[in-house]
DNA sequence: CGCATTTCCTGGTAGC
DNA sequence: TGCTACCAGGAAATGC
């Protein structure tokens, strides 16, 4: 499908462009709908917390987004505002109308009009479908102590610039974190840090002004740009309605060691920063001198 | 608290 | 062909 390049670690590594795909996708389908059941399908799912039981007899008010994380906000008969179903796709997880060959998780049932009936599938189990009170994230840590959301009037320069002024770690890492801002996955982070010429293992703190401010800048404009193509896919993800994501065809680095940089020509390479395969070009993205 | 490391999980692939 | 070893990665758990 496209050369050998991908031919390891191609997998689904849905991010914000993603899991926003999916979510306008859902809107239609589930705002307004009464839930007859949750059920899991498989073996056990995320944390024990799930209680996926609850959600029956409870109407889907919104289907909402939260960096990577879908959440839909449950309203009961009586009109209480209690619960929420939370899903994060993990790895490999596809949510969709069609009952998959292979691998399904969860079942959700529907009253109503069609679908009457939405599939979870997930061969890596790293999806996590779960109930709770509405704001409560104590199983949910990532959740919980989330950045703004990068698309957002609130993730501003200024906001951006002070959580990256508190850490040392490297950049790569402070972006995958969630905590500074969210939604930002491995793809992502390396085109956004190419874009800004920065080196991913550059700490957080010693960016400057104005590399705070084009990361920022960077970080938005390749989120927009993939959600406008539905993100990308490199093997799983799939859309709702069982389309790839385009954004394949525009990553510069992600994947592209061997290759020419777009920008300059030389030859990017692959590295390991924070436990994640890291691509970038060796002649734009320079560490800055230590003075340590 | 911060930060680094380990764990979870499976399908595909390299190497023999 | 058939086997083993390894690798991808988000988030949680664990270690210091």
């Amino acid at each position: 499908m496209w050369g050998g390049r991908f031919t390891r670690g191609r997998s689904a590594i849905p991010e914000l462009p993603e899991v926003e795909t999916v979510r306008r996708e859902l809107v239609p389908w589930l705002t307004g709908r009464w839930i007859r059941a949750v059920e899991r399908v498989d073996t056990p799912l995320g944390p024990k917390t799930a209680d996926l039981e609850r959600a029956a007899g409870q109407r889907i008010e919104a289907v909402s987004r939260r960096g990577k994380f879908l959440i839909l906000p449950l309203q009961r008969a009586d009109g209480a505002f209690a619960d929420e179903l939370i899903i994060h796709l993990g790895m490999t997880g596809v949510i969709s109308p069609a009952l998959p060959a292979r691998h399904l998780r969860v079942r959700m049932t529907l009253d109503g009009s069609s679908p009457e009936t939405l599939y979870f599938r997930d061969s890596r189990r790293f999806g996590r479908f779960l109930v709770v009170a509405r704001g409560s994230y104590a199983s949910l840590p990532t959740l919980a102590r989330m950045g703004p959301e990068p698309l957002e009037a609130s993730f501003t320069v200024a906001v951006f610039a002070a959580a990256l002024a508190r850490t040392r770690a490297p950049i790569k890492g402070v972006l995958l974190s969630q905590r500074a801002v969210s939604g930002v996955g491995n793809i992502y982070a390396d085109e956004a840090l190419w874009r800004t010429r920065i080196h991913p293992r550059t700490p957080a703190s010693v960016l400057s002004q104005g590399k705070v401010r084009a990361l920022h800048a960077a970080v938005r404009d390749v989120l927009a740009a993939a959600v406008a193509l539905q993100g990308t896919t490199l093997y799983d993800y799939r859309t709702v309605n069982g389309e790839v994501g385009a954004y394949l065809e525009k990553l510069a680095a992600y994947g592209h060691a061997g290759d020419p940089c777009p920008r300059c020509g030389a030859e990017l390479v692959r590295i390991v920063v924070v436990q994640r395969g890291t691509h970038l070009c060796p002649r734009c993205q320079r560490l800055p001198r230590s003075d340590a």
